[in-house]
DNA sequence: CCTTAATCCTGGAAGC
DNA sequence: TGCTTCCAGGATTAAG
């Protein structure tokens, strides 16, 4: 499930191929996996790959002129970069396929389809229709902000931190490794934190998702980064899945249940 | 305002 | 072994 740090790492694992390149042509096998005009220049087609930016969990491929393609990876997306063709045939799942000029090709796929394409003219279109209903990105966001977002808001802290709108990046594996790290019990009323608090955990979010891009992410179930390497961070995963288990800090048997409509693990003694 | 539940979807795991 | 059932969850929407 790709949160932050992992649309990070395809970010970074992408540009070292794409950027400078040009898209020979694409192949779409699905119309449906795309919002907005699917034609082959608005997957830009003929341009060149000038920019790949990401906000929270999306990213954007950016032509010089403009022309973008926002791309949300969802639960099981992947974008992948390889030498050889994907195996088209084989793989039902692959739903868009760009080749590129030097012989490059970069595959979408995405089994479960919860991710998507969303096609915009221009980059500010793209800021306007999708990134402006975003809160700010996880990595960049000051603590004046989240604690006037999280002031303003009566909701359990896991709810208000999993709400893209409050913040951008975060999914249900670091918001629970997040609330450990700051020892903070996930069902605490969100306008309840005081500044100093809110300050500490901008800090230990940076630290964490800093920690978990360079060790190339969470590999749960399928993730991979742009050349299909898997990462090591859930091998330090203090709470996600691993309910039943005891806390690696104080040795009691971590506690799972279901907050906000997701499964949720913390330490009933570390956390408060 | 807030909540929960349903929806989309497939693969993997669990149960019988 | 092989079938059925359940479950995972990001974002959105509807209902309470």
């Amino acid at each position: 499930m790709p949160e932050l740090p992992e649309v990070e790492r395809v970010r970074l694992t992408l540009a070292a191929h794409l950027l400078g390149q040009a898209v020979q042509h694409v192949r779409l096998h699905r119309r449906d996996i795309i919002t907005g005009s699917n034609r082959p220049a608005a997957l830009l087609a003929g341009a060149t790959v000038h920019d790949i930016r990401r906000h929270g969990k999306q990213l954007a491929l950016i032509a010089p002129d403009g022309r973008c393609v926002a791309i949300h990876l969802g639960m099981t997306g992947s974008l992948r970069y390889s030498q050889q063709p994907p195996n088209v045939a084989t793989d039902k799942h692959i739903h868009v396929v760009w080749t590129l000029a030097g012989g490059g090709m970069l595959a979408f796929r995405d089994p479960r389809r919860f991710g998507g394409l969303w096609t915009f003219p221009s980059f500010d279109a793209l800021c306007e229709a999708r990134w402006s209903s975003l809160g700010p990105d996880a990595l960049a966001i000051v603590p004046a902000r989240l604690y006037a977002a999280l002031t303003g808001t009566h909701r359990p802290l896991k709810a208000a931190l999993l709400d893209q709108g409050i913040l951008a990046g975060l999914g249900n594996i670091y918001v629970d490794e997040l609330l450990f790290q700051c020892g903070l019990d996930p069902r605490k009323w969100a306008d309840s934190l005081a500044l100093p608090r809110v300050q500490a955990m901008v800090r230990a979010m940076r630290t964490l998702l800093r920690r978990a891009i360079a060790a190339g992410g969470s590999s749960i179930s399928d993730y991979t980064d742009g050349n299909g390497e898997a990462g090591s961070f859930q091998n330090r995963h203090q709470v996600y899945g691993r309910s039943g288990k005891p806390c690696r800090r104080c040795g009691k048997t971590l506690v799972g249940f279901s907050l906000a409509g997701r499964t949720t693990v913390r330490c009933p003694r570390c956390q408060k």
